[in-house]
DNA sequence: CGTGATTTTGATATATGTCAAGCCGCGTGG
DNA sequence: CCACGCGGCTTGACATATATCAAAATCACG
């Protein structure tokens, strides 16, 4: 799938301001977030936007790591394989969500859509290069790093300490409480991947992850709705139940 | 446990350098590698040098985070826990690894000494300051927290998708790779550790941990010797098991 | 040497996985 | 417009890896 370049985005507001970036509805939410307007129009500069439809590999675990990106709409799913085809999904990126922040010379992980998605794809060396210009960037970076960093210690204990219950509500929280970060409301939870992407990110089986489903449901906890939304009707039965309390 | 300054260390072979970090013998390995004299020296100004005991807590889950550390010497290990009582280990530190990379205004985790440990202690005000001063300092911070997720990431596969025995052999790999980057033979392998630490690392018990041993030595895949040793006496095996072949 | 902690080993329980079938929604093509 | 087929989801019956509970063995340390 060759990647469909959108070109210039043009701002209807503003003759001035022509450059994608400028007009870049998520720009408060992301690493460009931190710039001035020359930094930005430097990003623009590098910046190539494509959009690419659901189920699509991005990259591939050990392809050159020749392109960071930026997620602008829809899901993304990053995930690692072992040998004999068992899959771990390590995170879902949304809208605002960088992508490539850990990385060698190869991605050290694959990416692919959940849904229709939105890239900014950044050519690595060139934003190498800007980021040695303005260390404003680069700290910017590096506080997503520890935020993602400290996610990735909560999934630790999520894999490792949490039952098949306490994941999935931990997993509905953390959709919700994203969503209400993003300023949508926090109820209901829109759900876009498939369960056997949510048991590959929690350490379950789709089976196990149905069932689950069934059992808070069952239990009046939350309720499924059309459209791939979960409605939490008990929001603090569903907080407790996450930590196991 | 009042921390225990050890002042200023005097480097026998020469007279000029008298700061604590121009003698660090593990100075290479860490952030101080990148750096330049004179930034060392402002490294130097702000450290503190601290040596802990073994099973001695350096801070908890949401004490105020107003240092950050590294490690010169020794094991420490970080942790999270749920109410009641679960315990995910999120990480060993040992030499040269650096402390208090994911944070905020409270450390998400609580840090242990296990072996006797020395520690450089950086208030981080005076460090962030730094930060600011020195971007190749900020650069060499950022790619640390670039391993760190992508260690991060190899652990969530571990804990979500690998069986008992690939976990075990896995950890034996990573505690003889980390002894080999540091410059000491990779086998035998130093595990100072306690089993109940090593259950809550991989997300199993000490029953199962011991159990998982006593099969790898029963079938001569490995060996426990003094001093809390292993060798490795079958490396291709333990590898292939590490990874489900 | 004795005493508590840690580790190992054993017997049993259970949460979750595996295998298998049926169901549901949805797009396709007759 | 309906029948068909296909992928994803749910449900059921059963298997099993690992947890739990308990006790013996070993270790560390005063």
């Amino acid at each position: 799938m060759p990647p469909f370049d959108m070109g210039r985005v043009r701002d209807k507001s503003s003759a001035v301001d022509t450059t994608p970036c400028g007009a870049c509805p998520v720009r408060t939410l992301t690493v460009c977030a931190a710039l001035e307007a020359d930094e930005v129009r430097r990003l623009a500069d590098i910046v190539q936007m494509q959009r690419i439809e659901a189920n699509q590999t991005i990259f591939a675990e050990g392809d050159q790591a020749d392109a960071l990106f930026n997620v602008t709409s829809g899901t993304v799913k990053l995930y690692k394989l072992l040998p004999d085809g068992r899959r771990q999904i390590t995170g879902f990126l949304v809208t605002g969500d960088f992508l490539g922040l850990a990385m060698n010379e190869s991605y050290a992980y694959s990416a692919e859509t959940v849904t229709p998605t939105s890239l900014c794809r950044f050519p690595r060396r060139r934003m190498e290069a800007l980021l040695d210009e303005f260390p404003k960037m680069q700290r910017r970076l590096f506080s997503m790093a520890s935020n993602e960093l400290a996610a990735a210690q909560d999934q630790m204990l999520l894999l490792g300490r949490k039952t098949a219950r306490e994941k999935i509500c931990s997993f509905l929280l953390m959709l919700s409480q994203r969503q209400s970060r993003r300023g949508h409301k926090e109820n209901p939870v829109h759900v876009p991947m498939s369960r056997a992407d949510i048991a590959d990110y929690l350490g379950l089986t789709t089976e196990t992850v149905s069932r689950t489903f069934t059992q808070l449901k069952t239990s009046q906890a939350i309720s499924l709705q059309e459209g791939n939304r979960i409605q939490i009707a008990d929001m603090d039965g569903i907080y407790d139940m996450a930590e196991g309390v």
